[in-house]
DNA sequence: TGGTCGCATGGAAACGATTACATCGACATG
DNA sequence: CATGTCGATGTAATCGTTTCCATGCGACCA
């Protein structure tokens, strides 16, 4: 394959010649610049962008850590970030971890090798030695949909929606259709973004007075055959609950499995509201009341804050974005905070303010 | 961040050692090894893979690239494709090519770039550039679920479902049920495996002495929004098709939204059939009969046949596969041909037939 | 005419690894 | 004792770029 040295000496000029012209930088003739230009097609030179990274110390490249390649929210996501990067010339490069932690430390230690310029993660469950000496690294990094307590107070910035007035919303709505055993299936115990789910249900089911049995509460992963398990969980129970809330779009997929073979029917039988809305949800049996977030924004907002970050040392300072203002305490700068809706669809049961 | 220098400074050594030692070379004594070793966890050494793959013109990794991450498809291959690449010790690097041509070679031009080892596509529609480029390269190169004729011809390996048996049973399926006016809407007209579905929907037919008029062609992209449109033309018809074969889930996906917006039913008004299933297919209003691909061993056996051509240069012979021995005849070698069958499920109408 | 300046260009040193080859001491052998 | 072998280690070239610095040259000015 043909370097630097073979057009330099196709054109009749230097290494330093060829580089400049190839750079765009100024000082180069007009005539050698197209003689080199043209040795470069003839030769159908690419340069190598090892060397150039080993060079220059930035690959212009970042990375995407998401942990679930197989849940529709986080491919939205992931497209939304690639399109969002290849925009402003950076490619990425994306890591599956599959809810697991080995695997996601896998992925980030890999792309720190690969010397990325900038990093995304939205972090599995648990405690990741390696997030954290990416941190610690000093690498630019920011988190988006989940983050990592320890690590936000540290300063790394979180891009998010923030889904309590959405899941508040749906306890009202449910309430209103006349449901009082209320269930819901949480994702791995110190997942961010279930916590917050998990707690703005409770508190919103104490606001009616509602109580929140442990039994009420399935253990999830965030992955299907959880919903399952869970769901079988909930219909063992001499009292079932009334209606489930699944915290992400998969395990409430495994709870329609499940209920297919239990033979139960929603609404009829029980209601079933998701978090994260998918195009399917509009199509099944019946259409499936969800949470929706931006999560195009989120990805859109997420590049930008990153790139913020690799280009000034620091996150810009009006972040360009809304942050609520009641909790832009906690956050770290340059955090952004969207918001989540209900779309409330035919799962729950008949409700006269149902538009679609 | 701390070089092979500063390794070999600690540990009191040349880096030449520090190489062997991390490379697993044999030739150094023990102790030194535990040194270098000690040396290495001390400093959080991490070798920079760019100076690394420059000099032993080696990445371990691999590209890949998919027509549309949002298709569960694809994604489902790409998470096949990742899992076993990294048990080889590769790692992926994937590219969504939205089904555009342009983006597409953005992608492929963009890994070949970053040296990737070996290549796994799925092409969009169309002639490609910058993957005659790939192949004349001499890159190690596989196909997967779709391929491009001319390429094929060349030697590149192909790694697919076979699905014009399954479709064939979809139509003696539709057949049955007593429909007779079917229609199909096909992807992108060079689409390799769109051609294939379409010429063994059309054979089929003709086979049951049906007809199928131009009208009953929607031409579809393989995205949801080409399905909306054909659903559309089909149902301002003055006569209607009375059953509809997507040839892949988004397109499918892009009917039921139309029918809903039309008020039409499935299968009361209309039968519906889709290439490839998803797990969303069992809830959908009705479940929607499909044909299945085995997805991750497609991903697995193209893994297979890529790291295969890599090390050997060439195909392994007898590529460990069971080629269908009726077409082997246009394949490279290294080629595999599984197939794929039919799910019957109630979007087609009753059939004591039907499972589940 | 001679000095200065600026512009276009070239030479060569990095970047951080791998690896062919040289070196060096210990030991065995004749 | 001279020589050869072997095992462990070091030296330096190399991969393909970018970029600092030097150089040559014409133009300009005094």
């Amino acid at each position: 394959m043909a370097g630097i040295k073979d057009v330099a000496a196709h054109a009749g000029v230097s290494v330093a010649t060829v580089s400049r012209v190839l750079n765009g930088h100024s000082g180069v003739r007009a005539d050698t610049r197209t003689r080199v230009l043209s040795a470069v097609d003839e030769l159908r030179y690419r340069p190598n962008t090892l060397a150039r990274s080993l060079r220059t110390d930035q690959t212009r490249t970042l990375g995407l850590v998401i942990s679930d390649v197989l849940n529709p929210f986080f491919t939205e996501l992931a497209r939304a970030v690639e399109d969002a990067a290849r925009s402003r010339g950076y490619s990425v490069i994306i890591g599956n971890a599959d809810e697991q932690l080995t695997l996601q430390d896998h992925h980030v230690r890999t792309l720190l090798d690969r010397r990325i310029d900038g990093l995304l993660v939205s972090p599995a469950d648990g405690d990741s030695l390696a997030l954290r000496e990416a941190a610690a690294s000093g690498i630019p990094m920011v988190f988006v949909d989940r983050w990592v307590d320890g690590l936000v107070r540290q300063g790394v910035p979180v891009v998010r929606a923030d889904g309590r007035a959405a899941v508040r919303e749906l306890v009202a709505h449910l309430y209103r259709l006349g449901l009082r055993r209320l269930a819901i299936i949480t994702g791995p115990v110190a997942s961010t973004t279930s916590n917050e789910r998990v707690h703005a249900f409770r508190s919103a089911l104490r606001e009616y007075g509602l109580p929140l049995p442990e039994a009420y509460i399935g253990q999830g992963d965030f992955q299907t055959a959880s919903g399952r398990r869970a769901a079988s969980d909930f219909f063992s129970l001499p009292e079932p609950p009334e209606a489930v809330f699944a915290t992400d779009n998969l395990m409430a997929l495994g709870v329609m499995e499940q209920l297919r073979v239990m033979g139960l029917r929603v609404p009829g039988d029980v209601a079933l509201a998701a978090f994260d809305d998918i195009p399917w949800f509009l199509h099944t049996d019946p259409p499936i009341t969800a949470i929706a977030q931006p999560t195009q924004e989120l990805g859109h907002r997420a590049v930008a804050a990153l790139t913020d970050l690799m280009e000034w040392g620091h996150p810009r300072s009006p972040s360009g974005g809304t942050p609520l203002p009641t909790d832009s305490g906690g956050w770290s700068a340059g955090s952004v905070t969207l918001s989540a809706h209900l779309i409330a669809r035919r799962s729950c049961g008949e409700d006269e303010r149902i538009r679609r």
